[in-house]
DNA sequence: AAAGCGTGGAG
DNA sequence: TCTCCAAGCTT
């Protein structure tokens, strides 16, 4: 098991990506919009947005003294604005809890708004170099083939997984903490879900899902509804407010819904459409955009 | 505990 | 074109 940690350790010292919030001696801040920022969203997308949120509040409570609006719209079209919200809240008690430090224990961070067991394990040894056992996706890949055999982890995280992630990991504390991030490199990179790169894989020799001839997944993955759901609703309307500093008349809201093809037509229908299914449409914009809309003034029909 | 939550690029 | 997927969290 030494030869793997070793193996993959050094792969990643000579193939990791140069990414801003690797780079020595980053706060524990910047790590953690990171980590909120790259929760189902590609590296490449989220990286001009990290620039910019760092240039704009490098500290915990220079987010939290802005109104939540302003997180919203910076947010921009990273996805799942419900991050930024919670990302701010975190914000907001990190200043008033614990004197604008990020804290540095999984289980502080843990109970901060929008931080699970992934976050908080990976805040906690990238920034602060904590020993903690990281599984994300990246991870549960690699460890499902090498390990497992199989070609892909379960749909859902198991605790047998986290079990076995702790039980590979390297003893020594310096060497464990590298593992954490390597492991997840090499899933990004070579152990991708599809087309993985085996002819590139440091550790193709030692591979248990390899040795077994690559065996098909044993399932079919389920992809998610988007067409007429209230995510689509929420996209087109948070698509609108984004884009306006100032407030936004009804009527000329409407008018911006109704030229966005496809997703604000079905707003569009959504919003006058009868009662039940127009609350249904309010409720999607109240969880996410509520505080842009006040902001800009926005009063949807009644 | 299964379902809901955005967005855009790759294959 | 259409499906899958990307450093998950919450209820």
């Amino acid at each position: 098991m030494q030869q793997i940690h070793d193996t993959i350790n050094d792969w990643y010292l000579e193939n990791a990506r140069d990414l801003p919030w690797r780079r020595p001696g980053v706060s524990g801040w910047e790590v953690m919009v990171s980590e909120f920022m790259l929760q189902q969203t590609p590296v490449v997308r989220v990286l001009p947005v990290w620039e910019e949120w760092m240039r704009r509040w490098p500290r915990p409570q220079d987010l939290a003294a802005e109104p939540l609006s302003e997180a919203l719209k910076a947010w921009g079209r990273l996805g799942y604005p419900r991050r930024a919200q919670r990302l701010h809240a975190a914000a907001v008690e990190i200043t008033t809890e614990y004197n604008g430090e990020v804290p540095r224990t999984e289980a502080q961070l843990l109970a901060l708004p929008g931080i699970g067991d992934y976050t908080a394990a990976a805040i906690a040894c990238f920034a602060f170099a904590e020993r903690t056992v990281v599984v994300d996706t990246n991870i549960r890949r690699v460890h499902a083939r090498l390990f497992g055999g199989m070609a892909l982890p379960e749909p859902s995280p198991r605790a047998s997984e986290f079990a076995r992630a702790r039980e590979v990991q390297p003893e020594d504390d310096r060497t464990a903490n590298l593992w954490n991030v390597s492991v997840m490199e090499l899933g990004a990179l070579v152990c991708t879900a599809r087309s993985p790169k085996c002819g590139q894989c440091p550790v193709f020799e030692q591979c248990a899902w390899v040795a077994g001839g690559q065996p098909a997944p044993h399932y079919t993955p389920k992809g998610q509804a988007w067409k007429g759901t209230d995510r689509q609703v929420r996209g087109a309307i948070m698509a609108i407010l984004r884009e306006h500093e100032e407030a936004v008349p009804q009527q000329s809201f409407l008018a911006d819904l109704a030229q966005e093809s496809d997703a604000g037509y079905v707003a569009l229908a959504r919003l006058q459409s009868p009662l039940d299914q127009r609350e249904r449409a309010l409720a999607g914009l109240l969880k996410d955009g509520l505080a842009i809309a006040e902001d800009n003034g926005i009063r949807l029909p009644s």
